[in-house]
DNA sequence: CGAAATTATCTTGTGTGCAAGATATTTGTG
DNA sequence: CACAAATATCTTGCACACAAGATAATTTCG
């Protein structure tokens, strides 16, 4: 029986299937360190950011701050980062990679290799699916 | 500053984002009916193969039996729809709409324009990029 | 037929996501 | 300089998602 196509006429289907399926596959490699794949997206923020605020890493992921902040505390209570009212301005909350955070780097890398040879897709095609849902992102994000 | 631009090289969290931005659109939409994203495509699941098992439901939604439960249950409780064991088959649970969850169907006929419009894009684009999406889906889903 | 394997669902526990309201700090204005 | 508006984060509440283990019914096979 194939009902696992009921909805794949359902654009909205496709990419929320296909999302849920590609964090998925991030697990196994993140799963083993203690690491979520919103945290690895964050971990990806800090280490081509650098230091930053939870407002910037929000902007980054477009994540939400009810999403945030227990999400980085698990993260602070975990040692891969630290959180700090900003000197400058104490509204802020600056975030910072530890060195065992730091430490991190192979496995982000891996991870995203890891994904990449299971695509089967040229870089060329790649691009063009990204560029198509950047277009998508831009066309229908509200706050832009 | 663009630091909304950190991650858009990485396939993953286009997906990710775009995936989240879309299921936002179609809240306000479906949110004054009561109704989620997830529990719009059991509707939908429903609408299309009419009676069926939870489990024909999580084949077609790809969503595991410990999302299901309580999604069913909530929906159940709001009177969209009937959970009964199965009588040829005391294992499995026989989910029904009711006459209030059918009479949601010029709403999910709503939400579906709602989005369709939003996009821009020609129907002739939105195929290409929706067979782009069941290749990689078919590629990379373990479980086919 | 009866025990083992399979199937379908349920339960528990952890971690997102997001809306809405609360708190604290800083900035802009007269 | 007081004070309203804006900014940054926190809290609460609800609804997913999914892994892992439990339960119950059905099939399969010797």
């Amino acid at each position: 029986m194939s009902e696992n196509r009921v909805l794949h006429d359902l654009l909205c289907f496709d990419l929320y299937s296909l999302s849920r399926l590609v964090t998925s596959l991030y697990r196994p490699v993140l799963e083993p360190h203690g690491v979520t794949y919103p945290q690895y997206l964050v971990l990806t923020v800090l280490t081509r950011l650098g230091t930053c605020s939870i407002g910037d890493i929000g902007r980054a992921t477009r994540l939400d701050h009810g999403t945030l902040t227990p999400l980085l505390r698990r993260m602070a209570d975990r040692g891969l980062l630290t959180l700090d009212r900003s000197a400058a301005d104490a509204r802020s909350v600056t975030v910072s990679l530890t060195s065992e955070g730091e430490a991190l780097g192979p496995v982000l890398h891996e991870a995203r290799c890891h994904l990449g040879e299971s695509l089967g897709m040229t870089e060329q095609e790649v691009r063009r699916l990204q560029t198509t849902l950047h277009q998508l992102t831009d066309r229908l994000d509200p706050a832009k």
